[in-house]
This record gives C-alpha cells, structure tokens and sequence, in this order.
DNA sequence: GCCGTTTTCGGCCCGACTGTTTTCAGTCG
C-alpha cells in the first residue's frame, strides 16, 4: 500500500465518525493521522519493515492507529472501517462536501429524509422537500442546490499559476481602493502551495474605506457568498472563492500570521503559546485581556521565542523545531538561478529556434541552458538520431556568436519500457548532458515501474531523471514507483533529479524534494518550455523548492558552469 | 484517539458569518 491509501483509508473513517456525531477530538486525530502520513516522504510500508523505526513513532500515532496500520499492512483491510461503512452510508461524504451542509446536516437528511446520494439530495431539494426539515429554509434550499451544481462541475482546486492569473489582476484592483493601508494575500496562496483552494486577503485601512464594496462590486466577482462589515467571501467568474478581510493595524501581523496558516502549523504554534499562558488569536497574541503583539508577525513568533519562519515552510513539518534551533533554512532565490536545463526547440515539440532560444536565456542573464529535444520514442515529435548530430552542429555554430552563454547539447532521451536509453551509445557521447524521463506506458507495477526508471539512472550516460514521477495535477496521478529508492540510486550514481517547474508539473512534489536533500541528492530546477514565455515558469520551480527546504547550494543550477560540469562528472 | 519540563486524566485553536432562530447551532476556514 502507498502511504496516500493509509492517509485516505484514516480520512474516511474520520468522516465516518463525524457524521455519527462521533467526539470531534477522535474525528481529528484520525484527520491528523491521515495528513501525517500523506506528507510522509517515507513509505509507510518501509517505517513497518524497518526493525528500529515503527509508526507509533510518528506524531499523531499512538498505539490504536499503529495497531490499524498494522492490520492495513498485513491484510489490506481494516475491520473497524467495515463496521463504520455498515452504520453510516459512505455516500453521505460526498453530502457532507457541499458548500452549506456539513455532517450535522448530511446525517440530519439522511435520518429524515432518507438521502444518502448527491443525487437523492437533488430531488428533495427540487421538490421542496427540505423545507420540512427544522434548521432549512429556503435559503439554504437554494445554496445546496447551487453547490450541487458546482459540486457536479467539479472545479477542484486551483493550480498556483492559475489562482494567479486573477490574484494579481485583483490585488491591483484592490490596492486602488481609498485608504488601504496594508494589503496582501496570505492563505495556501502566500505559501506557494502548488495547488490553492481559495484566496484569502487581508487589508488593513484608515477607516471609512469603500474597499469591501470595491470588491464584492468587482468585474471578476460572479457571486457574492456573504458580507459583512470584517469579513466578505465572493466566487469570480471561473470559480475561485475569495476571501476579504478587514483587520485593525495594530492585529496586522497576527491576521497575516493567523490566515497565512498552514492550519497544522498554526494549531501548533498555538500549543507552544498554551503552554505559556498565551492565547493567540488573528487580532494579537493576549495574556488574559492584555494584547502582547499583533502588529507585526515578528512579534507574533517573538512570543515564544521563535524567528520569524517563511511561509513556504509553515506546514507543522519541522520548522518549528528547526527555527528553535536556530537551524531554519535559507531558502533559495529566483535570482540564484544560473541556467536552465530543460527546454524544447522547434526540433521537436518546441515552438521555438534555437536562437530564439538563446536569446530568450541570454535575456534572462543565464551563463548556461541545455537544449532537450525529445528521442525517435514519442513517434509524434521525437528527433532521429541524424537530426541530433545537426542540431548539435547548429549549436556549434551559435556559440561561436555568443560567449556570454554555454550552451549545452542535450536531450530528453525516452526511457523506454525495459530501462534503456532510447538513443545509441555513439549520440549520446555527444551529449554535454544526459536528460532521461518517462514519457509513456505508465501501467506498470511500483516494482516494474521502478526497476525500469533505476535501470536507465545506472546508464554510465545519464545525468538528470526528469519530473520523476510523472504526475500531472488534477490530471494525472503519478505512476507508481518507489521514489525512495529512486533518491538512493540517485546518491548512488550521481544523478540530479529534477524538480519540473511546469505549474502543471511541478514533479517532484514538495516532500520528496526535501527527502532528497535529506539524501544529499542534488536538485536541478528547469522548466522543461515550450514556448519562450514558459521560461518564466521557473519561479514556480523556485517556490516549490523553497517548500522542499531548499538552499542554494542543494540546488545544482545555482553553480557556475564549471562547478556544474564538475558535479555531472561521473 | 493522542498526549504529557506542572499532567496517565482531562484537556485538545478559535472566531466570523449565516440562516433560522428569539438566543443559537451549524458551517467554514
């Protein structure tokens, strides 16, 4: 079992429980669990055969959820969850989901009305048949038949490079408005998560601003879910919620702090303060009655003594215990970056020359940038190995024009099926770097999968495993394949893995960047374009990595080009 | 169900907004 099959088996049952009306502290110690062991970059079916480590070490974990992974691992089944799915529909999770309704409510239709499906929710709904219940009125009627529809379209979280195309717009808007003082999105947003759910922006004003009227009157806002005079939350055209809230100055820093979150991170925080006989809240941080800080979120983590922490990390994964000690990161920049060392030419699927190329990065004031054509495998656009040996010759001839930049002769050569390289040993040697990637037949087992992708690592030619687990958001799920031990061959034989810094990519994900930083495996950030704007993805590689602790010396293009020729010999 | 530099029991983060209600439960983040 993966561990995102544990984590999901632990959220349904946490979901089970709460629609039983079950103690909301049980309910989130299993939704605890559950996240836990989906930001594992660990297998948890390695922590159960491994003799000096156990699950029950893990926070969160103690003895009865041990015991249920245990039995998860040994017979892929869960008694306790068979007894749950037998009391409660399972179906009425989906209930619960829509906007308005929650486990109170999905059990409530389901004792008085018998509805256990989104479709069975419908009807009643059309018919009225809510009406009849207390606590529903026709408001309500109306909304969760809103939500079904939504529910139905299925808009999923938005992608960060998406979420941004109306951020940025709507932030200006906003900052336009008469006295904002202080404005800026905090939420999943700020942290750079690669996937956002909604928006959440804070604003602090000199009284009497219009700016909560400015924004439900927004152009983009397609619907207006509630308002008040703190707090406002709309749905642009396109489906993202957003969140306005109005905050006094002098809480400034505890509600960006506050609704910046992670929520885990926040949760955690809030127990140091505990523990200190300190409340933290988004208007401050109180002893008793008394505001100690608020102001600034310097002042907030002053008050147990932590260093101000970066959003990127603030997920409960370490960085509270690493600020302790002094030892938080130092994140990695957008203008460390040297050079690129994926992109695509009009060879294969680019839609550029080379030149165009060349002079898009020499813009970018990159010292280097590797040329990755596709192999003769993707039959659609892949390149002959004829046609390589005159591109090479092409690349030859540019240099001579340009010395302000190498540029490195490439490809991104197809594993193929078996593990071996999709090119001959005689193109390859041409190569100053060796991309290898998985490209298609993805049906494979975890074992198959992983044996193929290791074997073409140990080709003596291979340099940089591309998006290592194929994964494409909200499109794809990754392959199976044990990236543990991709990481370890990876020390092994020197090879970089790359983070693909396609928003749609962004492979690898951010807990297995840090497991190979953990290894000492180094990262290589490319953005893998196709167009020459698609360059500029590489601040979403940047952001991803930061999530992943990542310092400028993990990354590999970050070195000069002699240091980096230097790392890539074998 | 987890957890413990006051604890092995008794806590567990906390407030805004909504709708349907005459004082608040449910939902949401």
């Amino acid at each position: 079992m993966e561990n995102i099959d544990y984590a999901r088996i632990f959220d349904e049952i946490g979901d089970l429980l709460e629609l039983q009306g079950a103690n909301p502290f049980r309910v989130r110690a299993y939704r605890n669990a559950s996240r836990t062991i989906a930001t594992l970059s660990q297998s948890i079916d390695s922590l159960i055969m491994d003799e000096d480590a156990s699950p029950e070490d893990l926070p969160g974990i103690g003895k009865d959820l041990a015991a249920k992974i245990e039995e998860l691992h040994q017979t892929g089944e869960l008694a306790f969850l068979a007894e749950l799915r037998e009391e409660v529909p399972p179906s009425l999770i989906q209930i619960m989901r829509i906007p308005g309704l929650g486990p109170k409510r999905a059990k409530q239709l389901w004792e008085a009305l018998d509805i256990t499906s989104v479709d069975d929710l419908e009807e009643a709904a059309k018919d009225g048949r809510l009406l009849e219940l207390p606590g529903f009125g026709e408001i309500l009627q109306g909304r969760v038949l809103k939500g079904i529809e939504q529910f139905k379209a299925r808009v999923g979280r938005f992608k960060l490079s998406e979420a941004d195309r109306y951020a940025r717009p709507l932030f200006e808007y906003l900052k336009q408005a008469e006295g904002v003082v202080d404005l800026q999105i905090a939420g999943s947003y700020r942290r750079r998560c690669e996937t956002i759910g909604d928006l959440d922006i804070l604003a602090t004003t000199d009284g009497g601003s219009p700016i909560m009227d400015r924004f439900i009157k927004s152009p983009l806002v397609e619907d207006i879910i509630a308002k008040g005079p703190t707090k406002s939350s709309v749905r642009l055209k396109g489906g993202l919620q957003v969140d306005l809230r109005l905050v006094p100055e002098e809480s400034y820093g505890a509600a960006l702090y506050y609704f910046t979150g992670s929520k885990a991170h926040n949760i955690a925080v809030r127990g140091i303060a505990r523990q200190r006989g300190l409340k933290v809240n988004e208007y401050g941080v109180f002893r008793g009655d008394d505001l100690v800080a608020g102001a600034s979120e310097e002042e907030v983590f002053a008050t147990v003594d932590l260093p101000w922490i970066p959003p990127e990390l603030r997920e409960d994964r370490g960085e509270i215990e690493a600020a302790r000690a002094g030892m938080l990161p130092k994140l990695v920049t957008l203008r460390e970056i040297r050079g690129d060392l994926q992109m695509h030419s009009n060879y294969s699927d680019g839609s550029n020359t080379l030149e165009e190329l060349v002079s898009a990065c020499r813009e970018r004031g990159y010292k280097y940038m590797a040329i990755t054509d596709h192999t003769p495998a993707l039959a659609m656009n892949g390149v002959q190995p004829s046609e390589f040996k005159k591109q090479y010759k092409k690349i030859d001839a540019l240099q001579k024009r340009h010395s302000d930049i190498r540029i490195l002769k490439s490809a991104e050569v197809d594993i193929l099926e078996d593990g071996r390289l999709d090119l001959d040993d005689e193109t390859l040697a041409m190569m100053d770097v060796v991309v290898i990637a998985v490209h298609t037949r993805f049906n494979m087992t975890r074992a198959q999968m992983t044996r193929r992708i290791t074997r073409a690592m140990r080709h003596p030619r291979a340099n940089i495993l591309a998006h290592p687990t194929g994964r494409l958001i909200n499109r794809r799920e990754p392959y199976p394949v044990d990236v543990e031990e991709i990481v370890e061959v990876a020390s092994g034989e020197n090879i970089l893995l790359e983070l693909n810094a396609q928003p749609h990519r962004l492979d690898l994900r951010d807990i297995y960047v840090q497991l190979a930083k953990q290894a000492g495996v180094k990262i290589v950030i490319s953005t893998d374009a196709h167009t020459l704007a698609e360059l500029d993805h590489m601040r979403y590689g940047i952001d991803q990595a930061r999530r992943g602790w990542l310092e400028k010396g993990d990354v590999a293009n970050t070195r000069t080009l002699a240091r980096l020729l230097r790392l890539l010999e074998k």
